[in-house]
DNA sequence: GAGCTCATTTCACAGTGTGACATCACTAAG
DNA sequence: CTTAGTGATGTCACACTGTGAAATGAGCTC
């Protein structure tokens, strides 16, 4: 006979997002999730740092299959083929199936201030290795951020429009189509832009 | 007499500048801080809806003098002109002078966790409204949001930039910098993409 | 000077998150 | 068989966050 009954972990996901659904985030107390599961609350926070977290264990695991998998890029692409085949990988692996999980958890997270705040800092987490790995390809520290972070920004966008559809269109696709038209919007740096850059950081060096 | 001493809004926000700096924001109670400026714990609450918040009302400020400049556009702008406009404005609004005193800021904000993931959030309030002119001017809600996210992304990269500077470019003509240094960098639509997009959009909406 | 206003105080309270220490089934030596 | 861990959990105590509801009291008005 065991002590504990295995499973703590996924039994405190289970029962908040329950809870949550049942009768909203805020009114959901810690104590109460850990009541239905069997365990204090006590113990609820050895597994989760904060209330908030038990919602997002995934974007965490998402990262680090990005770290991974960025590591692995074929050799010789360019910085654009670079972003095609990561969005490619994310899109294989954290965007099949289970769409109709997702969308509730999207639901639950819209409903409330506190987890639409802690879902903008998990995108954190995913564009923080994206950054990293476009670093290593040689940008600069503040060109590899803001294009991890259009990245991110492109592939959210594509996920909701994923989440509203119905048909099989995969992320990836949906992220390179916001990708183009984006770009048609985007100020060309030729018609304006007096460019007074690169003389400058030199400056600052003295 | 007066019973109360006037601005006890700024006292606060002052006094809690101080503490944060002295302390640390975690070390620093909500408590602590209304003490020294002679109140109650309860009072710094009517002010700010929370302890991070004490940090960030000009945020919300610049929400609003945005939202109010964006509809001033000159008409007949395309987007992207109008994009030039939106960040010569809020560079001419938010990012003359105090570069110091923002320095100090910002470095109080990326010593807290929670700190960052608040700032996070109030960029949220910064691109609503940027999203919203951008879909009256024709775009799509998707279209919008990630136009409007990159930007204030590129915003937010050159005011990084602008504040590890001491000359005198303005934050405006740093983010066109940078957004003309990402567009080189972003896949090209007509290289891959299958785009499967405006016919599934019809389709959904049977 | 009666009454009103309004920022503030006071009080009570539910909830969050944490550190320190106790417990107890199970396990690996000896 | 005993003994000494090990590790997940419980227990207790606590500081802090944030919020309702009612009381206070200075200054203003008529």
């Amino acid at each position: 006979m065991v002590r504990w009954e295995a499973g703590t972990r996924e039994r405190l996901i289970h029962a908040a997002f329950e809870l949550f659904e049942e009768q909203g985030f805020a009114e959901t107390s810690v104590p109460e999730i850990a009541a239905r599961v069997g365990v204090t609350s006590r113990t609820f926070f050895r597994y989760f740092g904060d209330k908030r977290e038990v919602l997002f264990g995934n974007e965490d695991l998402m990262a680090e299959q990005l770290r991974a998998g960025l590591s692995e890029a074929p050799p010789g692409l360019s910085t654009d083929e670079f972003i095609v085949w990561a969005l490619g990988g994310i899109a294989r692996e954290g965007f099949t199936g289970n769409r109709d999980e997702m969308r509730r958890l999207r639901a639950l997270v819209e409903s409330d201030e506190h987890l639409r705040e802690r879902a903008l800092s998990k995108r954190l987490v995913l564009y923080g290795p994206f950054s990293d790995a476009l670093v290593c390809r040689g940008l600069s520290p503040m060109q590899a951020r803001l294009l991890a972070e259009t990245t991110i920004a492109a592939l959210q966008v594509a996920a909701d429009e994923w989440l509203l559809r119905e048909d099989s269109v995969s992320v990836d696709v949906l992220a390179l189509d916001a990708i183009g038209a984006l770009e048609q919007y985007l100020p060309k740096l030729s018609i304006n832009a007096p460019a007074a850059v690169d003389v400058d950081v030199d400056e600052i060096a003295k």
